[in-house]
DNA sequence: CCAAAAGTGTTCACGGTACACCCATGC
DNA sequence: GCATGGGTGTACCGTGAACACTTTTGG
């Protein structure tokens, strides 16, 4: 049996989306090496462990939330001194988590969990303000590509809601018309019957996404896209 | 210190293009539990190695050889017996030679290396067979928006063989006239006054990929993308 | 002169972009 | 009645798609 000192962590960059503003979740734990540095949710892999079932684990005993979008990101391993101690790879995992999950961070009996603007980051453990970089950009890209924006809304969301994710994570602007007309004839996002009413203005109708249908559409061929000027 | 049996490998999925055919490099292992199975370049990553390095340390031990593109792919460690005898978590690479070093493979002190045409492979070890489908999906896409074509070619080329390339990898069917447009209007590639001598028919001009040209262009915000009907 | 592959332009349709005014509500 | 955000249509332009004939060489 090969004789290896190497050991394997994952983490996980969970985004979050409120008041117009990107969010991403860390952790304070309450003992141990990290105490007192805020770092990523995330930690060793156990024997016998799927590498995305630890992933979950540490979400839960960590954080106490469960995601609504996980997917592999990258594996950091080309600098054997990322972390002080010994030799780790990391293989970091993207999430996202929506509006209702977003309120519900909560303490748990490993660490303290806080939302940070990604504008606004305190200082962090290891590489992970590296790897939340890579990540926002894996974010920017994805969303022109796939539609992860509505994983990070309500069930039910305004049409400015989106239009807002879309313009704040891209940091670009968007003409309204344009937009809505172009989302709208995609065909998997459907007007409700309800209303929200505003703090001012005209009550707004709330839009769903329709997972079936987005799922039939890409079976037939559809590729999701959507750019802007 | 943290106890983990979890062993932590590297796998390489080399292509290489020759004769209108796309090629995956296989080795067969002199000795050891592979011997006498067909698997890709790999193996276990050394205490205070980094990952990439691993990868290039094994392409060089088991095939001789330097690859022209080498790209992180996944890490596969959700099955926790994707390798019968223990724990292994293995981080594939992605990686590209060109023409010339396509007929360069030799076998080396450690193993058999040769190329298989990827509609046709031997049976592999381990998930082998589904890392390299893995690959497949991830060279046709990002042939659509990276100009990595070039590193399977060699230095100069024809532009029939840049158009059977895509035709062979995309399994499509693209009109010559808007493909050559195309690929001409971005201004990196540009023809030589060299001409290669056909067997039969008009010989034809070699062409080239100016890479300082490129760089430039995406400095200034350009964006490659190729698309077919 | 025939076979084989290289080289070349034009037309049309669709999707992206730009752009400005009316509507419903709360105060 | 006014401030605030919601909701809507049209005209233009550029890019992508379809499509067929001429050129150069070797045998």
């Amino acid at each position: 049996m090969i004789q290896q000192n190497i050991k394997i962590a994952v983490d996980a960059i969970v985004f979050g989306y409120s008041n117009n503003t990107l969010n991403v979740l860390l952790i304070k734990q309450k003992y141990g090496v990290l105490e007192n540095q805020w770092a990523l949710v995330g930690g060793f892999v156990k024997d016998n462990e799927g590498l995305q079932d630890a992933v979950v684990r540490e979400l839960k005993e960590e954080a106490g939330i469960d995601v609504d979008y996980l997917e592999q990101l990258y594996t950091f391993g080309d600098d054997v001194k990322r972390d002080p101690r010994f030799h780790v790879v990391s293989v970091a995992y993207f999430a996202l988590v929506n509006n209702s999950v977003f309120t519900l961070i909560a303490d748990t009996d490993a660490a303290d969990a806080r939302w940070f603007p990604v504008n606004n980051l305190p200082d962090l453990a290891f590489d992970h303000k590296a790897i939340i970089d890579l990540s926002i950009k894996r974010l920017q890209s994805k969303l022109s590509y796939q539609p992860i924006g509505f994983d990070l809304l309500s069930a039910s969301f305004l049409f400015s809601e989106l239009e807002n994710l879309y313009c704040t994570i891209l940091e670009k602007e968007i003409d309204r018309r344009n937009f809505r007309k172009k989302v709208l004839n995609f065909g998997f996002v459907e007007e409700t019957n309800k209303f929200a009413p505003q703090k001012s203005g005209r009550p707004a109708k709330l839009f769903k996404f329709n997972h079936k249908k987005y799922r039939k559409l890409v079976e037939d061929g559809f590729v999701f896209e959507i750019k802007f000027a």
